[in-house]
This record gives C-alpha cells, sequence and structure tokens, in this order.
DNA sequence: GGAAACGCGATTGTATCCAATGTGTCGATA
DNA sequence: TATCGACACATTGGATACAATCGCGTTTCC
C-alpha cells in the first residue's frame, strides 16, 4: 500500500494534526456518539501509520472525547443529558468567578477585544437571522472566543484552563444548533450586558451575569 | 533497580503501569520539577520498549503533569507559587459547591465512610504526631480520599472529575509535607466540622467550611 | 579573533512486525 | 431448540527498525 505521505504542514506532527482533525469531527458531529473508531481505518484515511493515530487516541480519551475499552476498541463518548446538564452547572461556577475576577483586573485591551467579538457576532446575526447554512458554526466559534477572552482577562490560568475542557466537551451538542433565534437574540444580550458590568468594573453584576447567561442556555438545550 | 517485567497486574496494560508509576513519583518529588525524562532511559527502567512509555508520556503531557517540546524532550512541568495558589483558589470554588451537594444528597454510606477515612486519619496522626516518616504519605492518601468522597458524594461527575484534576495536580507540592504539627491538627478539625455539617445537612456550613478549610491550606504552603 | 556553516550524536516521530486478547460465529450436545 | 464451548477473525498492545530533527561542538572562512 503506497503511504501517500500528504506532507501537510512542515513541523507539525502527524498525531497533532489527526488529533485536531477527529476532534474537529466529533465536535461538530460528523462522528456520532457511541460511533466506533478503528485505528487502521484513520490510519488510511490520514495516509499514516497506525502509530500518530494511537497518539491521538490517547489524547482524545485523556480529554474525554473518546472511550477505550482495552483490546475491544475506542468508540466516541456518549454522554447522557445528566452529564450535560452537570457539565454547564460547573461551567456557571467556574465562569462566573472568572467573570468577577475579570471585572476586576480586565485591561483596556481585554474590553476591547470583547466588544470586537461581540460586533462581529451581533453582525453575523443580523446578516443571518434565519440561520439556515454554516453561519451556526461561525457563531459557535465567536461565541467561544468571547467566553475563552474573560476566562483568560481572570488572571486564573488553571481558571481558564478548566472551564476552557468543559466548554469543549458541552460543544460536543452544539449549543447554537438548538437555539431558536429568539434564544441567540437573548444570548447576544446578555453578551452586551456581560460587557457593560466588566467595562464598570461592577463585580457582582458581572457574576450574576455570566452565571444566568449559562445556567439560561443551559436550560434551552433540547437533546 | 531492575525493574524485571513484573507484571503485577494481569490484563493491565504495561502503558497504564508505567502512567501510574512516573505519576507517583513525580508528586512524590522524586522527579523534580524540570527534570528531563527520556523514552529511553524510562523503557529501560520498566523493562519495557519505548511504545507504552510514549503513550504513557502523552496521557501525562494532557493531564498536566509533563511538558513535551516537538523533538526535544519531556520535562517535568515547572509551576510557580503563583499558579499553585490559583489551583487552590478554583478548588475552594469547586469543593465548597460539592461540599454543598454532599450536604443535600449525602447518603448513609457516605457519611459513614466519611467518619471511617476520618476515624483512620486521626489514629494515623496520633501514632505519629511527629511525623517524621512515612506517615505524611498515609496522611495525603486519606486526605485525598476524603476529598474525593466528598466529592462523589455531590452527585456531579464533571464537578468531582474537575476537582480531582486539580486536587491531583496541587499535591505535585505535598502538601502535608510542609504543614507544622499545628496545620495539621487545624485541617483535621476542620474535616470532624466538616463532616458534622454534612451529617446535618446544613448547606451553608459545609461550603463555607470546605471554602476555608482549602483556602486555609493555601496559606500555609511555603515554597 | 569572531561568526557562520557544517557535521555528529542524542532523542523524538513514524512505520511495520508480532503478540495478546476480546468478539462473533458455528457447531455439538443435552 | 437453547446453551455452551471452541475456533477463527478483528483489533488493540508492545517491540523493533528506521527516518527526521534539534542541540551543540568543531571547523572554516572572512
Amino acid at each position: 500500500m503506497a503511504r501517500t505521505r500528504s506532507n501537510a504542514k512542515p513541523g507539525l506532527r502527524t498525531a497533532d494534526r489527526v488529533y485536531e482533525e477527529i476532534r474537529r469531527e466529533i465536535l461538530s458531529g460528523r462522528l456520532q456518539p457511541g460511533e466506533r473508531i478503528t485505528e487502521e481505518l484513520m490510519a488510511e484515511r490520514f495516509g499514516a501509520s497506525r502509530t500518530p493515530i494511537r497518539s491521538a487516541m490517547v489524547r482524545l480519551e485523556s480529554d474525554g472525547f473518546v472511550e477505550t475499552t482495552p483490546r475491544s476498541g475506542t468508540t466516541v463518548k456518549q454522554r447522557s443529558p445528566r452529564d450535560i446538564a452537570d457539565i454547564y452547572d460547573v461551567r456557571a461556577l467556574l465562569e462566573s468567578a472568572a467573570a468577577g475576577l475579570a471585572a476586576q483586573t480586565r485591561s483596556a485591551a481585554d474590553l476591547r477585544e470583547l466588544v470586537r467579538v461581540q460586533t462581529e457576532m451581533e453582525e453575523c446575526f443580523a446578516r443571518h437571522p434565519s440561520s439556515g447554512g454554516g453561519e451556526i458554526e461561525d457563531l459557535s466559534r465567536l461565541n467561544k472566543a468571547f467566553h475563552h477572552r474573560i476566562l483568560e482577562a481572570s488572571g486564573n490560568t488553571t481558571l481558564a484552563d478548566s472551564a476552557v475542557r468543559l466548554m469543549d466537551i458541552g460543544f460536543l451538542i452544539n449549543t447554537y444548533a438548538s437555539f431558536s433565534q429568539e434564544e441567540i437574540a437573548r444570548s447576544l444580550d446578555e453578551h452586551r450586558k456581560l460587557i457593560v458590568a466588566i467595562e464598570t468594573r461592577d463585580v457582582h453584576w458581572a457574576e450574576a451575569m455570566m452565571r444566568a447567561h449559562i445556567l439560561g442556555a443551559r436550560n434551552s438545550l433540547r437533546p
């Protein structure tokens, strides 16, 4: 079998490329929960040997995206509605604390960046309110960037890392895709208020706003 | 020491054994932060090939114990005092929430187990108050079990997993080893009060007690 | 004498081969 | 016919061989 060796990015490890790609496929739903992943098949798909695939699998399992039972196989991890709800609860806990810290210590650049992302989100939503095609993914990406920036602004990298981890897992169910138009509009409105709270350094408001934002999203999920 | 393929547990993967062992060595301080880990050397030590070592390394990196720079090498991760303090802050956040939930939903078995672990800790401390030898490790292990049980009793596995992750990392600095005798006694006393709070289902007290317990430990750290 | 280029050794990244083990199928037997 | 067991196959786990790359010392050129 001729290994096509698609020499993608120089200096980047094949294992990393595989990890990113499979992760993306899981997050986008192209790989469904419970679906089986065999190393041989993936190796063929990526034109590589099983070695980098295995490396990627170990990371994916450690990051909670797949489940491996020894000598049996690897499957995309299933999550019960209860698990999803739990994830949102913990996110609410972590990110509300981060929002409070961000309100205290945010820099001017943090604020500018938040406004920029928010503006882009609103433009995206205004252009395609019907939300038919791939704009949902843009919206999800921007939303992630928004939350990411607040976490960074908190100044606590452990807090940020823990929350990002949960955000990634939570997006398995592709939040915005299950949101109605009204729910997206409400989410954007909450972002705006969050920005004001952080801008005016209103710690308690920022905390409460973030908590409400995330718990609200949790209750809007339709499995 | 010749590690001669002692495969103690049948059915357990070598990679898992290596992961556990290296992790333990990092946590116990036998592998110092910044120290280099070469696959070849580890393979020799474990009487295995590089393959399971690599697998373990990927997991260790994903779990935040080591750092790998491509084609350069793997080193035990360095953490600044600020990072350590941050970890404790997040633990306080997560575990206080868990304590509150545990106070609400704990079973009789949960409570019994907490009392059992606590009793064992106190006996251990009473036997060796001078804390010279390996009793510190017993104490650390029991302490971990105590916190672990409360996290489980919370009923939120995501919450528990996130906190356990941080606990493991935090023990890089081997909490109890830096505690004075008085500080250990105080810690045990806080555990007792925590048990009472959970027993009587006093949610707010349990939360506050846990927060105080962890933040107190943070402030007792001497780097 | 200093700086850049070259080459060597050390170490990681990938491929492939072999071993171990779980799974499913097919058949024998009560 | 249902159940148990053995055997073949599929798939992962580990070992080994090879390739790529980085660090660093040496050498050479200006």
